[in-house]
DNA sequence: CGTGAGCTTGAATAGCTTCAAAGCCGGTGG
DNA sequence: CCACCGGCTTTGAAGCTATTCAAGCTCACG
């Protein structure tokens, strides 16, 4: 009988990827068939269309989720953090093209050992199951966003749910990474990279933001303003 | 011991609702639980705000699922059919607003009793799995639509969707009744009335497609040029 | 110090929306 | 059976927002 290998014990999302489902010793199955792979920033994962053979956590890094059109055209559909899961379980084929934003460290797992392992661990399998549903409801308002928002709202409405995310309980100015480039943005918020710059440079000028220290770091001075950018009544 | 009731041995949707993975004698547990319930068509169903107290499948009818802005503009992030599940099993608020499109029947469950009946019958949790993975391609794939599709290759893009819904395998021209008006259409590709009527006054000039007995009923005459204005490369 | 990728800025344009009015169609009542 | 009403749809003209095209700028890096 094997053992739950270190590299599970102490890794650094034991407890916010999938794997908080199991308790220790149910780590086994899982790791017997998982393995770690790093990924470089800008290296694409999965192509759209090639056979659907993998799943993976991340453990550290971000990953783009992207849709595009046949002549080109991209939309970044989904940005997927430390803890999240990644992949389809079910689809023959893969959907989306996910490529790697930054270096990414990823627990990868074969689609099909996946699911049988899942179907031996029903708590993993509700977990992903309440994943998936909350994803859903997120891809919804972000219909709305695209369908029906301005270019200022969907950049207002996208800092905020980055500080919402870098940092959920901070009071005063709060300090931001963008983990993505403009072109990025633009893609994510189906714009053009133009667009994006003018709003932002708009948002400085107003005094809502300052950008720091190269053009991928800002601090947010006024929230207040910011939040009703994104969400007019 | 109870035994199944009728309404479920002889539901139009027995075998392509969530219950199509319960066998007969399995059946007791849902139908203990569920109740049948008319809407009228315009009239809502859930929302968006209000407690999460059910979910639901649809026997007959058609649902829209929308998202709106504070200030009124609004969003449809779905359209729900026969055999379709409604709803959010695990949010305690319901994220979005859902109204009757036509006369609907539903099985309405108690969101908890729903909860744990899906606790102890896996095979149904797992086709909710499945479904709901499916729903999230199917919105991604709307991510893109949305953001960075034009008019001209949404409508035509939505009308290839329904024929794809409605006749699968048909060859020569097909006949379509929008199940939408046009104003619901504009709300579900991010558009205005005004372009989604000029849009189809378009095709309808260019022979894709004709109108008949009234606006709601339709016939594609190019299938190939429909394709293709919906997907350019 | 030079180079290039990523970003910003400006001017012109295109496409969708807005505003306004007229048309169509189904249902109701005379 | 026909006239009228109201909601939905179509059409037109004007306006505006975001895109496109084209420079120039910044900054990290060799």
């Amino acid at each position: 009988m094997s053992a739950v290998p270190e590299r599970c014990l102490d890794c650094l999302v034991r407890d916010t990827a999938l794997c908080s489902a199991m308790e220790d010793q149910e780590l086994v199955a899982l790791s017997a068939i998982g393995r770690r792979k790093i990924y470089p920033g800008g290296q694409v994962v999965t192509w759209s269309g090639d056979p659907n053979s993998f799943c993976a956590n991340i453990v550290t890094g971000v990953l783009k989720v992207t849709a595009s059109t046949p002549d080109g055209r991209e939309q970044i559909v989904g940005l997927l953090h430390p803890g999240d899961f990644v992949g389809e379980p079910f689809a023959e084929e893969a959907p989306l093209t996910i490529t790697a934003v930054s270096d990414t460290d990823l627990c990868l797992f074969p689609r099909e050992s996946f699911q049988r392992t899942m179907d031996e661990h029903p708590r993993m399998e509700k977990l992903l199951l309440r994943r998936t549903m909350a994803s859903l409801t997120q891809a919804q308002q972000r219909l709305l966003a695209l369908g029906r928002r301005n270019a200022g709202e969907k950049i207002a409405g996208f800092l905020i749910d980055l500080c919402d995310r870098m940092a959920p309980d901070a009071e005063g100015p709060v300090e931001i990474d963008l983990p993505i480039s403009r072109g990025e943005m633009a893609d994510y918020l189906g714009l053009t990279i133009e667009t994006v710059s003018r709003q932002l440079t708009g948002l400085r000028r107003d005094g809502v933001v300052s950008f720091e220290k190269g053009n991928r770091h800002f601090r947010v001075l006024d929230r207040a303003r910011l939040e009703h950018l994104a969400d007019p009544e």
